[in-house]
DNA sequence: GGTTTGCAGCAGTCGAGGAT
DNA sequence: ATCCTCGACTGCTGCAAACC
């Protein structure tokens, strides 16, 4: 299997990205880019095929495709097909080649000193496959809401999603989760589909059936945020969507993401993104 | 309609440590 | 190593009132 390698930082850019549906028998067309493209399949299958080489792309896979170098479909799809593709490129060198790595250790080239950053050596496979849960598609689906914001600093924010998106893709080839990490995925899951419920730590405890402070703990251990910061930040996203989109009162947006106070939403709007719901739509509206 | 401020109560978090 | 509990304390949250 052959395997992308590149150093970072930097990281690589970002450039654009879409969701895209082939009806049934609908073939992917020749095409060659000067940059990377990955795809990545949601649901149905693609057959593409780059030089010699044939791949068949499943649900959960994704692949990519080398610059200047022309793929294309040569099988048409058997059932309705839905992937994501985002274009990339390095500006450190990026080579293919056919050692791959099992451990972080192989990832982390340099630690960093008190002058100089830590320097990794990415590994990213050809073709792969992420776990099977949701996050990875809304971390996508995150990465194309910023791309296409009109408000500048969610359009900054896309490069940091992309990274985590590498991050993801890094940790997806030489992943095995640990029990924290799987408890961490099944609470974040949980807040994703309760968020604009009241929600408590104690309930999804109960509810996961774990002590509510070892789910702060594991949460913590595996993404670096409490839970309680990670639903205020995921209803704030939400927020931001409805302020941008919708004509609602800030009273109804600090609904329908699950805070009933709206003084309280407004209060931990402009704490957390530095302007009050009020004046974030404003801006959105005179950038657009 | 929306924001700011003050305040009280308590939920959530963290360090330490025990049980398995 | 993993899972869990306890006690202390921080800061989150809801409410009310005043103001823009």
């Amino acid at each position: 299997m052959q395997t992308l390698r590149f150093q970072a930082p930097p990281y690589p850019t970002f450039i654009t990205g879409g969701k895209a549906t082939f009806p049934r028998n609908h073939k992917h067309f020749h095409h060659s880019l000067p940059v990377f493209d990955l795809l990545y399949v949601r649901s149905g299958t693609l057959f593409l095929t780059e030089g010699n080489n044939r791949y068949s792309i499943y649900p959960g896979e994704y692949i990519i495709f080398t610059p200047n170098v022309e793929h294309y479909g040569h099988r048409v799809c058997e059932e309705e097909t839905e992937f994501y593709w985002i274009h990339f490129d390095t500006e450190t060198k990026a080579e293919w080649t056919n050692q791959e790595a099992t451990e972080w250790r192989e990832i982390i080239h340099k630690e960093a000193s008190y002058t100089t950053p830590a320097s990794y050596t990415l590994h990213l496979p050809k073709h792969g496959r992420y776990p099977a849960d949701q996050q990875l598609e809304r971390l996508i689906d995150q990465l194309l809401l910023q791309h296409e914001s009109k408000d500048p600093m969610e359009r900054m924010k896309e490069q940091q999603t992309f990274q985590q998106f590498l991050i993801w893709t890094q940790q997806a080839a030489l992943h095995i989760p640990n029990a924290a990490q799987l408890k961490a995925e099944e609470l974040i899951r949980y807040i994703e589909e309760h968020y604009d419920q009241q929600l408590e730590i104690r309930e999804i405890a109960k509810e996961l059936a774990l002590h509510p402070d070892y789910l702060t703990r594991v949460m913590k251990q595996a993404t670096g945020v409490t839970p309680n910061e990670y639903l205020t930040q995921y209803r704030l996203t939400r927020a931001k969507q409805l302020l941008s989109t919708t004509e609602w009162t800030i009273a109804e947006v600090s609904t329908q993401v699950g805070i009933q106070d709206h003084a309280y939403f407004s209060r931990l709007f402009k704490r957390k993104e530095g302007r009050t719901p009020k004046e974030y739509r404003r801006f959105v509206q005179s950038t657009s």
